[in-house]
DNA sequence: CAAATAACCAAGTAAACAAGTCAGGTATAA
DNA sequence: TTATACCTGACTTGTTTACTTGGTTATTTG
């Protein structure tokens, strides 16, 4: 799993059709609007998440993509798997090329590390993500309620 | 923070020179050797470590790093940060170029992960990891160990 | 039916970055 | 004084990212 850009403007996406879903399906010119993003480089990321069963396309006028399940059964590990198709090509995979123990050990630690990520990233539905930060924009005046979010 | 080869060069390294630190100083070719690892790049990366205080250097013969501090002082994140020179110059910095509330909310999210991550990496010291390192080891022929290793 | 809409699709491109190389230095121990 | 090993900067190469171009196909609306 990698973070990057790419992976941000796709859960970013997935927000803004969760928080339209009500309206019916979302254009990708909406969301390009919306949040910034190239309409044809949406397309290609939505083609992954289309593939993936994370959304589904309504064609024609008045079309656009919405969500294929609930947004509490999407995670947002889910939606950054769907668009970075890395299978994390590792150096030493399964003790091929090592050429000591060390090589292996730092391997191990790499991946308990990655696997924590990506625990962290499963267990957070793109519902709670979305009223997390709808409880923060109603709250933003307020002081005391921070606790998730400190910034080092 | 980023999480590259870079990075596990850095900690490979590292993990080499703790090995290998009560026999005095150890050069970038011996590394080199055992880790498989191109000299000219090693040198390129320990600039950065030294750079950071987190090891010293001995020229001539005989020469080579040593750690500047204990192992146990040195933390994982410690070695990532000095070679990855990555201030994570995120898209929205402080509210700056957000178009709508939307944009913030994933940015704040995607904050608060990376934070975690750091956290965790800084929760595990360089002394600390070699140990497991050790263990592992050591332990490689027994089964019911792997509790903190399994990968999915 | 026609025209607008919006999903689909394939290929190409500019910039950035990672990884590694090359070619020289300078300090120090033997 | 010579070999060792750190030190430095510039350069190459390959990959990836973000984005563009130029279409095709399906569906609704007037």
């Amino acid at each position: 799993m990698k973070l990057s850009t790419r992976g941000r403007y796709a859960v970013t996406a997935m927000f803004d059709i969760a928080l339209h879903h009500d309206e019916g399906p979302v254009s990708l010119a909406d969301i390009s609007e919306r949040q910034g993003i190239s309409l044809a480089y949406l397309e290609q990321l939505f083609s992954l998440l289309r593939g993936r069963g994370l959304v589904k396309s309504t064609r024609g006028p008045g079309g656009g993509y919405s969500l294929a399940v609930g947004s509490e059964e999407i995670a947002i590990a889910d939606v950054i798997d769907a668009v970075d198709e890395s299978l994390d090509a590792t150096r030493c995979g399964g003790s091929a090329d090592c050429q000591n123990h060390h090589r292996c050990l730092t391997h191990d630690l790499w991946e308990s590390l990655s696997d924590q990520i990506r625990s962290h990233l499963s267990s957070i539905s793109l519902a709670q993500a979305v009223s997390n930060a709808h409880v923060l924009e109603v709250s933003s005046r307020q002081e005391h309620r921070m606790s998730r979010m400190e910034v080092v």
